[in-house]
DNA sequence: TACGTCAAGTTCAATTTGGAACTAACTGCG
DNA sequence: CGCAGTTAGTTCCAAATTGAACTTGACGTA
């Protein structure tokens, strides 16, 4: 009864623990977790952030939200802090300090909004734009070294199943309500959901 | 040139800009991004983590770090922090402090590996199983929510794809190394490259 | 025009984070 | 055995993070 003999949803090969040169409670995470999407989802981006963003901390000193913020701009020249914030999910104070540091270091430009005082339109340096351009290859590289264990086709299938989840997500809420009554969920000392 | 008119490796429906509800932004970096997997990866992780982890918070109090923990030992009791570690991508210094919050609040225990003095290894109490079971149907359902746009046969195939990427990782480089000469590339103020 | 509401971005303060150094313990090898 | 190298976990502290409040501006309505 503590560990279900079937896990629901966890689907995948039977794999044998050990086997995979994984270490094991990955492999728990992956093959015996009813929620393998989330987890692998956060697996893989966790392996392609960790080694690139320390890779750009190291060659540019740059830190993650401000290379986000070339990389952002870098796809679409002219867009607000805004734009950057919603699309990356960092918190606009947090890019807000990121945005200063690369004006000081000259690798963005601000400018007023003519429409709307209160925007600022970034824009890429000349040396911001170099940065990028010298950073993208090392990312679509490392991309590239993600799916290449996938054939042609089953790229294109991966690609068009992610879309098609994305494209529903406009449908998901945003946050979950705690329907039930909280007194018995609580953990001591902390009341929930009220 | 600055602006490519083919994104490699950006496939995908022919999308009209606008046509999908996503903030403008977002659309670009799914469709006209060369790293397409890299960010459909994390968004939808992102969209995953931020609506259930602000509810665990606002439910148990938990941070997540420590329902990370929690989690972990749900699937896996018994399990070491350095399991926990290696697994979930958080430092060990942070899964220290958060196991230490969930010993004092008595959600879990500490026991000495009898063959490892060095080791500890970690149990859910009776309370923190019974948290564990309380939010896990709450994960699962958010997840069915992310899959309920594919068939069945669709997502066989995309926990297929995504098992076996996840199976290649253990040979992909875990950091970058910058063969390039680095005095042309540092940011100004910054050497690169050690 | 006046006013209430909302949005973009900044600042502040409190918390969280994680690299580095540390302790204690294990491992392998001569 | 003795010692160098490694590992599990903790502590310390400087730096990053972010919720909340604030400023300025836009927008709708009367």
């Amino acid at each position: 009864m503590d560990k279900p003999e079937k896990i629901p949803g966890a689907i995948g090969p039977t794999i044998e623990p050990g086997a995979t040169g994984l270490h094991p409670m990955i492999e728990v995470k992956l093959w015996g977790n009813p929620c393998w999407l989330a987890y692998r989802l956060n697996y893989l981006a966790l392996r392609y952030n960790v080694p690139l963003y320390s890779w750009v901390e190291e060659r540019y000193g740059l830190t993650r939200p401000e290379f986000v913020v070339l990389y952002s701009l870098g796809l679409q020249d002219g867009g607000l802090a805004r734009d950057i914030s919603v699309s990356s999910g960092f918190p606009k104070n947090t890019l807000s300090r990121a945005i200063s540091k690369l004006c000081a270091a000259r690798l963005i430009e601000r400018s007023e909004d003519p429409s709307d005082k209160r925007s600022q339109i970034l824009r890429l340096s000349p040396e911001g734009r170099r940065i990028f351009d010298d950073a993208l290859p090392h990312f679509i590289d490392f991309e590239k070294r993600m799916l290449a264990t996938l054939s042609a086709d089953e790229r294109d299938t991966l690609s068009r199943l992610m879309a098609k989840i994305v494209l529903d997500s406009v449908n998901w809420p945003t946050e979950l309500d705690v329907p039930e009554n909280p007194e018995n969920n609580a953990v001591p000392g902390r009341v929930a959901a009220d």
